[in-house]
DNA sequence: AAATCGGTTCGGCGGCGGCCGAAGCGTCAC
DNA sequence: GTGACGCTTCGGCCGCCGCCGAACCGATTT
């Protein structure tokens, strides 16, 4: 019953990729290019952790998403969103429906939590973002993979800070991790130097939580501080 | 159990249409524009004509192809070749295995058929779509909506070639129709007029067949007189 | 009229695969 | 440690749909 392959066998393959709703959504959701950890995309296609996991495995195997670990996370993006997106944008014109243009996500604008907040016990979001982006800049730390190297003038600023370094370096964990920030696809810094330099500027009272919650925000006096000691506008 | 409609609904479902390999030889086949009736579609994918013949009416239905009745047969071509062709490449682009350029069709390129060939009792194929060009270029005839009108000029024409166009009037078949030669993308003559001008040129041995097949070439006379009355150059 | 042929419709079969709950594993918090 | 949490794997259910053969329809031919 088997026949010779016929040359449209990639096409037909591809395509089942995308034909499922809950697939669609998972990579819609993506198509801005970050980064999203497997819980937040099963939330999004509104289907189990189970069935999310076998979707993602799937695009992945298939090379369509890149797969990232973060602690217990992971996040996934889209390889190549430039041509991902335009695909799915052909698809969805080719349908008869809409004629205005699609409403796309919001979903994931939620700005609040995209602001500032806590990953763990480090800062993450625009802020944690501007200030490892600020650090990197002023020569404190640099990248090295997954990893920040800090300087000896580095250890200085954050020292001066009031950031309490060297138990920052005893302490058993990864002493300067970069972490993926999945609302701003770039990395801020994480570990145990993250950890000390969140904790510092919590006690300093430089950011505060809003209530319980994850989402974090700058004071006045911490707006200050950055703008002086690091050359950063946080809004 | 029924979620409010995400977003994505039309994207799967749209790539659920070039989902199934058999579509997708379907719509490749296509892709160059051209009409092709049911049949050879069927053949080209593999599948008997109950399939085929499910899948072309729900590719119509999601419009994605045009149909075009031509007697007993149906003529199915891609209503905007362009951007699914662009679909499809995308897609196979995507596949991770080959990289080289896929090797299309070819399958559609028998030549032989292609140059000229019967269509019932008329001219098809590049000789009949160069005559239906060169007596419109003539003015003999003109196209109107899927019929052809036959101007007292072109009436003489043809009766100075030995068609019998006064026959062909009091037939009761339709006089002149323009026909989809789906190896062309173009209309050649038929109905009435058509046959009586086949019936001509293979009377006075300007074409002949190619044993019984319907594959038909032009004699060296033929040739001669098709240059001198019409301008027609036939390789 | 009968035969042929292109195409569609119908009924039914079979398999792929999407989905979930439960269980398992690793990471992190307390 | 214990518990919570993110994620994956497993087993099983179930529905969708691609496929075909047979019957049917309409156009064309003889």
């Amino acid at each position: 019953m088997t026949r010779s392959p016929l040359p449209d066998a990639p096409v037909a393959r591809t395509a089942s990729l995308l034909a499922v709703p809950a697939r669609a959504t998972i990579l819609l959701a993506l198509a801005d290019g970050r980064a999203r950890p497997a819980t937040e995309l099963a939330r999004a296609a509104r289907i189990s952790a189970a069935t999310a996991s076998e979707h993602l495995s799937r695009l992945s195997r298939a090379g369509l998403l890149l797969v990232e670990r973060e602690g217990r996370h992971r996040y996934f993006r889209l390889r190549d969103p430039e041509h991902l997106t335009g695909l799915l944008e052909a698809l969805a014109a080719l349908a008869p429906a809409p004629r205005g243009p699609a409403p796309h996500d919001e979903v994931f604008a939620s700005s609040a939590l995209r602001r500032g907040r806590t990953c763990y016990r480090h800062l993450a979001g625009v802020l944690g973002v501007a200030l490892a982006d600020a650090m990197v800049r002023e020569g404190w730390l640099s990248l090295d993979g997954r990893f920040y190297d800090l300087s000896d003038s580095g250890a200085r600023g954050l020292e001066s800070l009031g950031v309490d370094v060297e138990m920052a370096r005893r302490a058993r964990r990864t002493f300067a991790r970069a972490c993926l920030d999945w609302s701003e696809r770039r990395y801020h810094l994480a570990g145990a130097l993250g950890g000390a330099l969140c904790d510092r500027m919590f006690e300093a009272g430089w950011v505060e939580r809003n209530g319980d919650s994850r989402i974090t925000r700058v004071t006045p006096s911490g707006r200050r501080v950055l703008r002086q000691r690091l050359g950063v506008e946080v809004w």
